[in-house]
RNA sequence: CGAGUGGGAUGGGCAGUCGCAGGCAGUUUUACUGCGUGAGGAAAGUCCGAGCUCCGCAGAGCGGGAUAACGGCUAACAGCCGCCGAGGGCGACCUCAGGGAAAGUGCAACAGAGAUAUACCGCCUGCUGUGCAGGUAAGGGUGGAAAGGCGAGGUAAGAGCUCACCGGCGUGCGGGGAACCGCGCGGCCCUGCAAACCCUAUCCGGAGCAACAUCGACAGGGGUGUGUUUUACACGGCGCUUGCUCGGCGAUACCCCGAAGGAUGGCUUAAGCCUUGCAGUAAUGUAAGGCGUAGAAAGAUGAUUGCCUUAAAUGACAGAACUCGGCUUACAGUCCCACUCAAAUU
RNA sequence: GGUACCAUAGCCAAGUGGUAAGGCAUCGGUCUGCAAAACCGAGAUUCCCCGGUUCAAAUCCGGGUGGUACCU
């Protein structure tokens, strides 16, 4: 499985909010973007008005853990950045998993 | 069995698969393999106190802040233990920022005659004629508070004016380590607020790991003045100096400032935890033995399956960011210890 | 992570322990043929919440909740 590279400055996630396409649903939000790096990269966004500092922790590792199961599928070299809303702190990542399929394959990630 | 009071513990366990972050070892070289480790009692709030780091460190003053019965513990504390006093509870027990109002200043709205000093209605006496003068503060009314309380004597009417008891103040003796408690004597009485200013005693230099140190790189910016004058002196400017002031230090071809960003250290062995013995009423101290236990930098603990315990395991409050000692706040349920009251029985 | 500050009517806000000023907006009335403007009047009962000091707290003290700013 191809190494999880994560996004880590605020430019590239203004970046993916503003030119990338987004798919939203009560639990997930993602927007993708393509980018010149070559491989696929993501960034997990979770807002305060999310919850506590445990809820939010929570909605990371969920979407991270669904991600790194979806991640093999991917192709091409994207930018995707996953946001968490209120529902998503009392899903599983197995729940969470064929949300972010479906996000990503109506996106062209994959393919 | 019922109703309570105080204190403590726990916050599901075991195993398998996939995955994450450090550490150690090996292979080999920057990726794999193996071993072992990986959130809390509050990690929270940041309310106190310290370590540590930098600045300051010839000091001094002003200003500011904190604490508050007494004795002890502690590195220190607004914490803890013991004890005194006051208040609450039938009780176990709980609560208390609990020094000084007789050093001084200030405030006490409205109401009330009067708010720290008084005389409206009254009461009594005298003159007179429905008021005036004098005495008085028992009673009325206002207020949170009205000049110690209550009773007796006394008086024209009254009054600590006198006396007994109670309360307060001063003082002597006894007990106690002290706060304080008990008894006696004296004079004759003082409003409340200090979480208003203040006084007394004790204590505090400032900032905080985004501190700070080292390395590398760098867009740029600022200062080097004036007068008398010889080199020197005076004034002024610049930089560093804690809130301010006095004062101090430094540089003048070198000094200072510096946006965004990088790497390494700081970083985890610590006033550490557990057991037992000894000292102490206790907090705590001490000796021996054992354990040694997260350290990231967009930020690690997740996903899933089975079995067991359970009323319930789909989870109560909740996620370390330099580290400790406390306090405060949040917390489903379960268990344990000590004690009190009531009822019943003996 | 650390350090400061704020919360008063729908909005902006003043407030020195003694029963909360003012402006905009809203509502009712006067004026007008109708409106606007002008004038008159009304509305705070939990001063973000809980406790304490005081005779008395928006104000003083302690704790909590929510929000804002700064340090990179």
């Amino acid at each position: 499985m191809a190494e999880l590279i994560t996004l880590n400055q605020n430019v590239e996630f203004r970046h993916a909010y503003n030119r990338g396409k987004s798919k939203s649903d009560p639990s997930l939000i993602t927007y993708a973007v393509k980018n010149r790096a070559g491989v696929c990269r993501y960034g997990i966004t979770v807002s305060k008005k999310t919850g506590c500092a445990v809820e939010r922790n929570r909605c990371r590792r969920i979407i991270r853990a669904a991600y790194s199961s979806v991640a093999g599928e991917c192709t091409g070299a994207w930018d995707i950045v996953f946001v968490a809303r209120f529902r998503t702190k009392t899903l599983k990542s197995t729940d969470i998993e064929p949300v972010m399929r479906r996000h990503l394959k109506e996106l062209g990630v994959i393919v």
